[in-house]
DNA sequence: TTATATACATAAGAAACTGAGGTATATTTT
DNA sequence: AAAATATACCTCAGTTTCTTATGTATATAA
């Protein structure tokens, strides 16, 4: 599902930061909204998605709750209070990240006009 | 030597970029480089830029060169032809996996404002 | 009825790192 | 003079994080 080699180690930042913003998601739901915000740019595939849920419940970053729709299960998962703590930390870390390349590929650009 | 889990995947282009720019470096002048543009932000290991630089000449993306500099050896990375193609690829790239981030992480900029 | 969409999951293998270790010379500090 | 740091190359075990394939199951669209 996906095409990007760049995505590597951005897929904690991205999931957490989804879930602040919407209380609650289900894997799937993850997908299809970062299908739909980035025009189809970057997919999340199932085998990067499902182990990085999981590994960021065990690190007591997210908690789950299943639910019953139509006869699917769904599993919502949301925030912890470490979680939200964790979005502001990996967003400045993003961020940082970003501005350092900017940098790097764009050597000649002012500090003003730089993100 | 590092400390940014992001780096992951866009240290190709990295090099790539640089050498764009220079003409010609060496190993350990691009760590000094990146550790430069980036004021310490981003520090290139050696366990990552060796292989990399290593891999990027096997694709034939690179030549090398060695100098004797004060009976110290240096060796000097270039760009192929294939190399200056595969620069402007790679940076569109990035740019684009870098708007798509913004628009995730940040989902009321406006467009007129995105990089 | 067959394919696609929804919804979860695991697992083998690949790729790209980290961190430690190794070799060697030059310079700076104590 | 000795020790530490800087310069300059390299490899390799182990870890993390992905891709791709596979599996299960229900619902809807072709």
């Amino acid at each position: 599902m996906s095409s990007n080699a760049l995505i590597k180690g951005s897929l904690q930042t991205i999931i957490l930061k989804l879930l602040e913003e919407n209380e609650k998601m289900y894997g799937y739901e993850i997908t299809q909204k970062v299908k739909e915000l980035t025009a189809g740019e970057i997919k999340i595939t199932e085998g990067a998605l499902y182990p990085a849920l999981h590994k960021l419940e065990a690190e007591g970053l997210l908690t789950t709750e299943i639910q019953q729709v139509d006869n699917r299960v769904r599993k919502y998962y949301s925030l912890t209070k470490d979680g939200q703590k964790e979005v502001s930390s990996k967003l400045a870390e993003l961020q940082s990240f970003v501005e350092s390349m900017q940098r790097i590929i764009n050597p000649g650009l002012k500090p003003e006009f730089s993100l």
